[in-house]
RNA sequence: CGGGGCGUGGCGCAGCUUGGUAGCGCGCUUGACUGGGGGUCAAGAGGUCGGAGGUUCAAAUCCUCUCGCCCCGACCA
C-alpha cells in the first residue's frame, strides 16, 4: 500500500532504470553505507555499512574456521625482492602496487610493497615453518586490508585499498590442494547464497582471466540487476608454483624432499557492492536478514498518551524482541513523523519494521512491516519474536528465490554470434555458450562485445560447436559484461 | 591511461551566453502547533562561487594555467 511515494523522496534517488551507476551511487551514500574520503581512490565505510560488513564478515569467517582454518596475521608491507620471486604474480600485480620508499627522511635500502595480496610474504614464512611431512598441511587465514593501485574508484566494487580474507594453505599432496581449492569455492558459493541471498554460478578461470601466479582459479560469479557480472569470490589452486619459487620444501613418508602444495583464496568488500546491486529497488536497499545491521525498526506513533503508554510499550518491545536474539533498533526521535521514519528504514533496508501507536497498546499488538513485499501483519505481543522470525526466515528465503529467477531468466543459451552479439546489445546477463578454448577469440570476442569469459562450467559438456569458431567445443562457458 | 561531464552555504542545483558584488530547494537552529506513509507556521544561522594568475572602474560570469571529483572505456577483486 505505497502509492503516495513523495517526489521530493524519489530525486534523493535515481531510479535504476534511468542510471543504473548513478542509482548504485545514491543508494550507497543515503543509505550511510560508505562517503568518499579526502584519500584520492580511498572511501570511508561508515557505521551502518560497517556492521553490515561485520556481519558478513563474522558469518564468513564461521564457515572458514568450520572447514578447519586458523586466523593468523601477516605484515602489510612486502620487500620487493619477496614480492619479485614467482615471476607471473610481479608480472601481474606490478602495475598496481604502491610502493614505500622512505622511513621518515632515509630512503629505504630496499622498497617495501603495500601488499595488493599476501601470497609472498606468507609462502615464504611457510618455507620456514614446513620441514615434514607432519607440518602439512597449514591452514591459514587472514582477515586484513590491501592496496591495489587503481585508476578508477566505485564504492566497495573498486577502491585502492579495501578490505577482505585471504586464506593461504600449504598441502602434501596435489590431490589434497585440489580438494581444498574445491572445498573454499564451495564456502564462498555457500556463504553467497544461503547468508546474502546472491545466487551464484561455479566454474573455472580461463588461462586469460585467471589469478596470476596460478595453475587453477575457480570463481563465484554473480549476476547484478543491471545485467552486469560480478566475480564475487576466487580460489586458487596455486600448484607448486609457488612453493618453488619461495622453497616450501619437506621430508615426506619415504624420506623424500618434496615441494608442497598450495592454495590461496579471497572474498572482499565488494560483496557489499554485491550486495546492494542485486537486492536494492528504487527504494534503495533491501537486506537480507542473516546480515542487515538491525533485523528489525520499531517505529512508535507519537499521539495520544505517548510518553505514558506508547513510548513505555514500545521499550517493552524492544526488550522482547532483544531478548529473542534479535537485532533491534527503537527510533524514538521526536523530530521526525512515522511517515518519513518509514521511508528512511526503508531506504535502508531493514528487513522487518514494527509500529505500535495507541490503537497497538489499547489491543495489546504491534503492526510487522516487511520490507520486501511491504506485506502487513497485526501480530499480538506475546507472539511478536516467534512471528518475526519466522518472517525473517521468509524474507531471507524469498531474496534468494527473487534473485535466482532474476538470474535464471538473464541466463541465455546462444548457439551463434549473432544471438550472442544481440543479447549483449540489450538485457545482457549470463550468455551460456559451446567453447572451443581458443585464447586469441576469447580477446576478440571481448573487443567486439566487451563480453569476456567469467568461467568455464566444469560439470558441463558442450552440447555442439563453438558458437564462435564453429571448431569442435572442449567447454561450457558463461560470458557477460563484468564489473 | 583514452573519451565525456562537473566544481557556487552541509546536500542537490540556478545564475555565466550579454561582467555590476550571490539565489532557490532540501537540510540545519529556535519556538509553537502537530504526529498511523517523508507535517504546518514563524523567526534565524550558514557561501571571499575548487585554486592561482590575467583582462577590467568592476569577475561566479571573459582569458590562461592548475587541482579535484564523477561517468563511460581499458585494467582489476
Amino acid at each position: 500500500m505505497a502509492k503516495n511515494r513523495n517526489d521530493d523522496f524519489v530525486t534523493e534517488i535515481t531510479p535504476k532504470s534511468t542510471d543504473f551507476s548513478r542509482w548504485y551511487t545514491d543508494v550507497v551514500r543515503r543509505a550511510e553505507l560508505a562517503d568518499y574520503s579526502p584519500v584520492k581512490g580511498c572511501m570511508v565505510i561508515r557505521p551502518y555499512g560497517y556492521a553490515l560488513w561485520e556481519n558478513a564478515r563474522d558469518l564468513l569467517d564461521a564457515r572458514i574456521k568450520a572447514t578447519g582454518h586458523t586466523n593468523a596475521y601477516f605484515p602489510l608491507f612486502i620487500p620487493e625482492s619477496l614480492l619479485k620471486k614467482e615471476a607471473e604474480h610481479v608480472e601481474g600485480f606490478a602495475p598496481e602496487v604502491a610502493w614505500v620508499t622512505h622511513g621518515g627522511d632515509n630512503e629505504l635500502e630496499e622498497r617495501l610493497a603495500v601488499r595488493p595480496t599476501s601470497e609472498a610474504i606468507i609462502c615464504s614464512m611457510y618455507s620456514k615453518w614446513v620441514q615434514s611431512w607432519r607440518d602439512l598441511p597449514i591452514l591459514i587465514n587472514q582477515w586484513g586490508n590491501v592496496v591495489r593501485w587503481e585508476k578508477v574508484t566505485r564504492f566497495f566494487l573498486r577502491t585502492t585499498e579495501f578490505l577482505w580474507q585471504e586464506g593461504h594453505t600449504a598441502h602434501a599432496t596435489a590431490e589434497e590442494a585440489q580438494e581444498e581449492t574445491l572445498k573454499m569455492i564451495g564456502v564462498y558459493r555457500d556463504f553467497l547464497e544461503e547468508d546474502l541471498g546472491i545466487p551464484v554460478v561455479t566454474g573455472i578461470k580461463t588461462e586469460k582471466e585467471k589469478f596470476a601466479g596460478a595453475a587453477r582459479t575457480y570463481a563465484v560469479e554473480a549476476l547484478m540487476s543491471d545485467g552486469r557480472a560480478l566475480q564475487a569470490g576466487t580460489s586458487h589452486n596455486l600448484g607448486q608454483n609457488f612453493a618453488k619459487a619461495f622453497d616450501i620444501q619437506f621430508e615426506d613418508q619415504n624420506q623424500e624432499i618434496q615441494y608442497a602444495w598450495s592454495t590461496s583464496w579471497g572474498m572482499t568488500t565488494r560483496t557489499i557492492g554485491a550486495l546492494v546491486m542485486t537486492h536494492g529497488d528504487d527504494n534503495g536497499l533491501r537486506l537480507p536478514p542473516r546480515v542487515a545491521p538491525y533485523h528489525v525498526v520499531i517505529v512508535p506513533i507519537k499521539a495520544g498518551n505517548y510518553e505514558e503508554e506508547v513510548l513505555p510499550a514500545a521499550r517493552r518491545l524492544e526488550d522482547l524482541l532483544r531478548t529473542a536474539g534479535l537485532r533491534v533498533h527503537l527510533d524514538d526521535r521526536a523530530e521526525y513523523t512515522p511517515g518519513w521514519k518509514y521511508n528512511e528504514w526503508e531506504m535502508r533496508g531493514v528487513p522487518l519494521r514494527a509500529e505500535i501507536g495507541p490503537r497497538d497498546v489499547k489491543n495489546e499488538q504491534t503492526v510487522l512491516v516487511r520490507r520486501d513485499t511491504r506485506d502487513k501483519t497485526f501480530v499480538p505481543i506475546a507472539h511478536v519474536p516467534g512471528a518475526a522470525a519466522t518472517l525473517l526466515d521468509d524474507i531471507q528465503t524469498s531474496m534468494l528465490a527473487t534473485a535466482r529467477q532474476f538470474m535464471e531468466s538473464n541466463t541465455h543459451p546462444v548457439e551463434d554470434f549473432d544471438a550472442f552479439s544481440e543479447v549483449m546489445s540489450g538485457t545482457r546477463g549470463f550468455l551460456k555458450a559451446n567453447w572451443c578454448g581458443d585464447r586469441e577469440l576469447e580477446v576478440e570476442i571481448q573487443q567486439k562485445t566487451s563480453a569476456t569469459i567469467r568461467c568455464l562450467l566444469p560439470d558441463e559438456e558442450p552440447t555442439g560447436p563453438c558458437f564462435y569458431s564453429g571448431k569442435p567445443a572442449k567447454h561450457v562457458a558463461i560470458f557477460a559484461k563484468a564489473y
